[in-house]
DNA sequence: GGCTCCCATAGGCGTTTTCGATTCATCCGC
DNA sequence: GCGGATGAATCGAAAACGCCTATGGGAGCC
């Protein structure tokens, strides 16, 4: 049994004609005819009673109709389904991002886009790039925001923006007045740094190893929910990304005076499907970054891609 | 989209794997590529993401996935459906019988046939002979109980037994205690009739003419069940069908001296598809003739048919 | 680098579907 | 009754389809 034979078979029992459900199904009456009767041969069953000029359904050809206008509307509501999950917004977008992104960058936009796009399912995961990496390759995540660069064959990097490190000190701390802070002059400061694995780890050391400048640090913290509170009560400094400075509170934020940054990004596993609302998340992430930095321009350089 | 494709589909995405879901399918792995491909052309969307070793559904593909395993189910569900109604017993049978026929043999056996398979769904109806041949033209009822001949080169007769008309009178009755009557007794007597279109009605008459009786009618109704309280008030005396005796409360039951008869059998459309409980109906309609000529051999003469 | 595993592609074959033409049966009007 | 009209089944041919084997190419694994 297939579906074609079902629809000619509908047809039948809806015209009540061989020839008249032919002309609505597009095909000849011969055709249709020797589907039907493979469907009979098929059960052992007539399904339709010839009686000289009229045809009737025979109680076998009634208990089918009944399923096969069920599975039909089925399967055309199937789809409608995949069409609409095609052609319009629909549908689960699994995003990730790494720590010294998400609560800065993503959380407090996010809602914008969920206005904007209401059918689509936004999930969020929160990992390191190694991880996020590792779940785009294994198809978990279909889009992650990390830091650049991301040096694997199989993820394609798109940067968005870069932005500037910056200091942050104490409101009592001797350089809290300073304009611009040399990374030598905090050389020798208590030096609060995330754990290892943060990338931001990494573009703080490279960044320190670039100015030739070495330090101990005397704190490690997975979250700089942890180390803001202790830069304020002036127990140490740290270096950190422009975009989360709202979250500084009772911190002095001094930029560099030979800026470094890290570059903003987001990954995709390569050979990958675009769903719509991939597509649409990616553009309002541009969006996002034009906004940003019309509105901070100190706070990001937005990136020209492709 | 075919339904032999969406098995396809389901195979693959239960297996995790085209070579694998080939081998359950029976087919080689290249034509269920091919097959998927197909789907994915029609819709326009990938349905797997091939990752090297392994492949994984995309969000198409899980949508589809609810629907096709839903509408493979209910497939699977017809087509046992039709079997069943083939191989088994189910399914509804209409089956009609003249006024004459259906209280006094079919009514009082049906709950048998209902006991013997209470899966099918008996649908009776009562009408006269003409309308019977009609509803069964038309398909309206699948068989009907009639005495016979019926002359229609559509119908199909089969007879299952003869039964004597007898003479019904009152207990008071000058004939009452006669051990058979001559038709010429009754020439003069108060005749009661059942109305034009019976067929047992022209049983009678013929019976009549046979024996060279006339007689004038003095009442008539559509059913026994007034003539025989009229009877047994003395009020008149009637010809009666043997298998209605066990109704004829009251009255004295007399055999004619020469015999008449009438003829019980069942009608069928011509070229009509004998479904198994139809099949059922026919075999247990001779069960029940065999069973009562056995317990009253005098009511009938059971036939012996092809 | 070679091996294996897995999916995609290509070309050929057999079957199926489809078509137009025809035949057959029924119904209708004369 | 007897032709004409209508609707379905049948026939033979052509196109389409599904399936196969053989082959290619990419990914993972020693």
């Amino acid at each position: 049994m297939e579906l074609h034979q079902l629809r000619y078979f509908c047809a039948v029992a809806r015209e009540g004609s061989f020839t008249r459900a032919a002309e609505r199904e597009g095909i000849s009456q011969p055709s249709l005819s020797q589907q039907i009767k493979k469907i009979e041969i098929e059960f052992g069953v007539p399904l339709f009673e010839r009686l000289g000029r009229t045809t009737r359904l025979t109680s076998f050809g009634e208990a089918l109709l009944a399923d096969a206008t069920a599975i039909l509307r089925h399967v055309s509501g199937a789809d409608a389904a995949i069409t609409a999950l095609r052609d319009g917004m629909r549908g689960r977008l699994r995003v990730g991002a790494i720590p010294t992104i998400l609560p800065f960058f993503v959380a407090p936009h996010l809602r914008e886009f969920r206005d904007l796009h209401p059918e689509v399912e936004i999930v969020l995961s929160e990992d390191m790039t190694r991880g996020l990496v590792e779940r785009l390759q294994s198809g978990e995540i279909d889009v992650a925001l990390a830091a650049l660069p991301v040096k694997n064959p199989d993820i394609v990097c798109s940067e968005l923006f870069r932005e500037p490190l910056l200091v942050a000190v104490g409101r009592d701390h001797r350089l809290a007045s300073a304009s611009s802070v040399e990374l030598s002059e905090v050389r020798h400061e208590r030096m609060l740094l995330l754990k290892e694995g943060h990338c931001f780890r990494e573009n703080v050391l490279t960044a320190c190893t670039r100015a030739n400048v070495e330090f101990h640090s005397i704190f490690e913290s997975d979250q700089f929910a942890s180390i803001f509170p202790l830069v304020a009560s002036g127990f140490g400094v740290s270096l950190v990304p422009a975009m989360a400075v709202a979250h500084a509170k009772d911190c002095r934020i001094l930029p560099l005076a030979k800026p470094a940054f890290r570059r903003v990004g987001y990954l995709q596993a390569r050979h990958r499907f675009i769903s719509n609302p991939k597509r649409a998340f990616l553009m309002w992430l541009r969006d996002v970054t034009r906004n940003l930095a019309r509105a901070h321009p100190y706070k990001m350089k937005p990136s020209t891609i492709e």
